[in-house]
DNA sequence: TAGCGCCGAATGATCACATGTATTAGTTTA
DNA sequence: TAAACTAATACATGTGATCATTCGGCGCTA
């Protein structure tokens, strides 16, 4: 379970989380108007005021909009903020879900890191380099342990990204992790041992500045994760599997 | 003047709008301390209820995060949702670091479309390609009018992120759509012709089911953007231009 | 000096009431 | 009869006063 960006302590917190996971999951339709704020708030045992922080959080997402007398409806889901860390969290919560967003996320992966990586090969500092190196070694270290080489790993990606130098790329480290936790834990200690070696080809070229390496060996890691994801989620039959998704 | 996300017309509307403008800018830096909620309140002649609804909202995004007796922060930059419409349109108001901005996004957009592209080219129907063409044609018809030619062009872009039938990729072209719009109002006549070819290249290869030559197409399409960009905003003499980002 | 407990200041939460606005129904008028 | 104005209404929006909760710091005590 990857950090949520909301905290769920508070109470307009707890109804971010339950209606937001409501809306994401289809259990209330795009286009549906959600009942007015008193009996709503009833409905949720909290005040109208709570209520209403709460609706001005998921309007923030892009998930509701709210027009005086109208009421507050649901938004067209092509309209949501999809790489909000907090969307990204509910989508991972809605198992049926899970396998096509798993491919939507290599997919976004593949499309951004590449590049990511190519940009830092230009542009990362010594220390960035440093803290590269070290994040693989943590990883070689731990191999074995799938759980335990999660965080080296997330963290080798996340110094990549920063490393790109552009601001629109570093922050989705971040915005991703909680729905890479959940794909790094498919992992078997093989298939961590194979990703050793292609993490190891992307730090080379980074270290030598190489950008065009660093994109295509970037590019190979992922299309590792693909292939991998793909043979994995086609047999459905392990449960420990859809375990690790949910 | 791309439409905004959050309307500016609610009372905390314009809080959310006038602190989060405050904190990209940098005028409120990351992690200062916000005055507390009855004293903010009271500066920006709302209730402390509409505050702490516009805080909401800036938390929601990111940009703040509040503890009980310690007060309301700024987060880290890396933090933020840079992604937010919201917040790419507060930054594109920053004219200081427009320039830097721009770099970013093109990036950013060389990192997602050529993907976009080939998925498309892969996944499109043949309504979605129909409509490609038609904004192919939109685009073509009036390329000499810059102003004219920018919605037509947005619309082809538009489409192809839709049709690539990732919902995290989708979404994107609605995020930067501010964004774009001022980077395609710097562009000429002269360049709108060269734009033209590129975009051809990219419907013909998405057409012809292609999903590499897409791919290619799509990345020669934004290197042409950014050998464009970098010319354009070397030149600082043009005041016109300096306009234009602004 | 270490540990305990109290206090205060800030956010968190609730309530009651006031306001504005868009829709709908009802009434007038050409 | 149909179109245009008007009033009623229901809902979201905004406000301020009030209580609850949390947590950091200060000071007391052993």
């Amino acid at each position: 379970m990857g950090q949520r960006t909301y905290s769920t302590r508070s109470l307009h917190g707890q109804v971010v989380h339950e209606l937001g996971r409501r809306i994401v999951t289809g259990d209330i339709d795009e286009g549906d108007v959600l009942p007015n704020e008193t009996e709503l708030g009833a409905s949720f045992d909290v005040s109208r005021t709570a209520l209403r922080e709460g609706i001005k959080v998921l309007t923030a997402k892009g998930l509701l909009a709210s027009r005086t007398r109208t009421g507050t409806r649901v938004r067209p889901r092509n309209e949501w903020n999809m790489l909000d860390p907090d969307i990204l969290a509910w989508r991972l919560d809605a198992k049926a879900q899970a396998e096509h967003f798993l491919r939507d996320l290599v997919e976004f992966r593949q499309a951004v890191e590449p590049l990511a990586a190519s940009l830092a090969a230009e542009r990362a500092s010594d220390a960035d380099i440093a803290e590269l190196e070290q994040a693989y070694n943590d990883m070689a270290a731990v191999w074995e342990d799938v759980e335990a080489s999660v965080e080296p790993d997330l963290r080798f990606h996340h110094i990549i990204l920063q490393s790109s130098g552009n601001e629109l790329l570093a922050p989705l480290g971040t915005m991703i992790e909680t729905a890479l936790v959940a794909s790094f834990r498919l992992a078997t200690p093989a298939i961590k041992q194979d990703a050793l070696t292609v993490h190891k080809t992307v730090l080379d070229a980074i270290k030598s500045r190489d950008s065009s390496a660093a994109w295509k060996a970037m590019y190979a890691l992922l299309d590792h994760a693909i292939a991998y994801n793909t043979s994995v989620l086609d047999k459905v039959k392990a449960p420990e599997v859809k375990q690790a998704i949910a």
